[in-house]
RNA sequence: GGCCCCGUCGUCUAGUCAGGUCUAGGACACAGGCCUUUCACGCCUGCGACACGGGUUCAAAUCCCGUCGGGGUCACCA
């Protein structure tokens, strides 16, 4: 049975590198028809879990990547949370030292420190002196006499070496002269993460470990225990971790300034920090950018996209297979053929599987995530008036592939302003409204609208090209006049479709409105 | 610095294990053009990479050696 585990700190925000190693495990536990769960590493966290991991499960839940067994479900292995189980870790502390694959070191830190800076000094690798190392407890006695207290060390090998079959990196090797004694307990009995994360694995029977490749270098340790335990070894699968745009370093969510000097992360951020802004969101950049997956929620994007994005990053299927339904990602993916080389995060190809995807979303869909923007904003009263609907569909509809999240719809919210709140861009206002005979042509397009019988679009673009003819003009000539007279936009819709969704009442407003705006400024 | 990992267009990648079909393919981005009532979409074209140096071989992106470069990790953090 495989059993794999996502083991996330409650640090308050999901992080995009982590849920690329979360997707990872996910599609292929669910390929192996196994079991994926979620486990808290709280062991080092004093205040507030529950708050601090809200939005973590939160994100998991919209991204749709569930899990078997973990917070808030439970399960046969729980508590899920390492906080909760401290005395398995004790326990398994106890046997280490009862089995002498671990000591009680009396050294102060300054005595550790100071073995350890001569070591750096005369540049060869630091091995503990191990003086102060009580194996019985005579010697412990002794110790303490002296008023020290101890914490627990692994006893590691000083001979040999350990070969680790990575299923990403293939034969990894490692001197195990070169491991230091690693601490895992603390003088206070607290015991600490690798301890914790091998004694969890165990007994969460975790089959595969599938893990970001800075885990790789701690392995060795994390086998030690494992073995000294008794333990059966999990399979260990090393992902290459996620790197910022554009670079090779490792991506990180305090370098949101140096990511801002990206032009293609900034677009991004800034098209999502516009939309925050209209619908009155409280933005910090520590919880609002596009290495948080909050951001791409509450801008409107939509998982499939996000995921179909992530499962590319360090594994392909093929040349070409760029699409992936999550049932396809699932059937597909496989371990052997993740990279080995760490990948940029570029926030403009996601932004271009988003485009995808809301394009082949189906109206009624786009119709239902659209309309809390509108809401949010203010422009539609909630609960929304029955008339919104048909006319949402309408501009949803018109604009097609011009709304790329849920939020762009805020570009057309003139649509659901009255006619006098209608703000116009100056620079077009002058350039078509006021341009000579403008005002005079609308006009007589006036005429022409109110004699119409007939307002959907198909038939005012006949009637609208009637009118051209018949007065010799371009079609430049007048579109964008209108356009800006309806709208107060210089881009937008097609004319027709704007006259059609705003209906001949709004539209003639509209028109007489700026005709008078243009002749009294 | 020690140890470990990695190195194909700006970016994601295919090709590397089983050398030839690779004058290196696809995608995103970018540039130009077409379409067009604006914008967006779409279409066409272009730009653009095997880190470097030796070797092995009839033949190397692919195998071997070395160099360089990048990164990760070296806690009583997780």
């Amino acid at each position: 049975m495989v059993r794999t585990r996502f083991a996330p700190s409650p640090t308050g925000y999901l992080h995009i590198g982590g849920v690329r190693t979360a997707l990872f495990n996910w599609l292929f536990t669910r390929q192996q028809g196994g079991q994926f769960l979620l486990r808290i590493d709280d062991t080092d966290q004093q205040r507030n879990v529950d708050a601090a991991l809200a939005p973590i499960l939160h994100g998991f839940k919209w991204l749709g990547l569930d899990w078997d067994e973990g917070p808030d479900i439970g399960g046969p292995y729980g508590p899920y949370y390492q906080s909760q189980r401290l005395a398995n870790y004790q326990a398994a502390a106890r046997q280490l030292l009862a089995s002498g694959h671990a000591y009680r070191d009396y050294a102060t830190t300054e005595e550790m420190t100071a073995e350890r800076t001569a070591a750096e000094q005369e540049k060869r690798p630091f091995v503990y002196s191990r003086k102060w190392m009580a194996e019985t407890d005579a010697e412990a006695r002794a110790f303490e006499a002296q008023g020290r207290s101890y914490v627990v060390r692994l006893k590691m090998p000083r001979e040999g070496k350990l070969v680790i079959d990575d299923q990403v990196r293939g034969q990894v090797e490692f001197e195990w002269a070169l491991e230091p004694d690693h601490v895992i307990q603390r003088a206070d009995g607290t015991c600490l993460y690798h301890l914790a994360s091998v004694v969890d694995d165990d007994a969460f029977k975790i089959s595969h470990v599938i893990r970001a490749e800075e885990h790789l270098s701690n392995t060795p340790r994390q086998i030690f225990i494992a073995q000294s335990l008794g333990y059966q070894l999990p399979v260990y699968a090393h992902l290459p971790y996620v790197a910022e745009p554009g670079s090779k370093n490792k991506l990180s969510k305090r370098k949101l300034d140096k990511y801002l000097k990206n032009p293609d992360f900034a677009k991004v951020n800034a098209h999502g920090l516009n939309i925050a802004q209209r619908i009155g969101l409280t933005t910090s950049a520590d919880t609002f950018n596009p290495v948080i997956v909050d951001f791409y929620e509450q801008v409107g994007y939509l998982p499939d996209a996000i995921l179909n994005y992530l499962v590319l990053l360090g594994w392909s299927l093929d040349d070409k297979t760029e699409l992936f339904s999550r049932d396809e990602m699932i059937q597909h993916f496989s371990l052997e053929r993740i990279n080995k080389a760490p990948a940029s995060f570029d926030p403009k190809k996601l932004f271009s599987f988003q485009e995808r995807y809301m394009l082949a979303l189906p109206i009624k869909q786009k119709v239902a995530m659209t309309l809390p923007y509108l809401q949010q904003a203010g422009y539609v009263t909630s609960p929304p008036p029955c008339s919104i609907g048909e006319r949402l569909r309408m501009v949803v509809e018109a604009a097609a592939d011009r709304i790329k999240v849920a939020g762009d719809i805020l570009e057309f919210a003139d649509f659901f302003m009255n006619d006098e709140q209608i703000v116009y861009d100056e620079s077009a206002f002058e350039k078509r409204v006021k341009k000579a005979g403008a005002v005079e042509l609308m006009q007589k397009y006036r005429a022409m609208l109110v004699s119409a019988a007939t307002f959907d679009a198909a038939s005012l673009d006949k009637r609208s090209h009637d009118f051209m003819t018949a007065e010799a003009i371009q079609p430049g000539d007048i579109v964008h006049a209108l356009r800006v007279a309806l709208t107060g936009k210089a881009v937008g819709l097609g004319l027709f479709d704007t006259l059609a969704i705003l209906g001949l009442e709004q539209s003639l407003t509209r028109i007489d409105r700026a005709v008078a705006r243009a002749s009294s400024t």
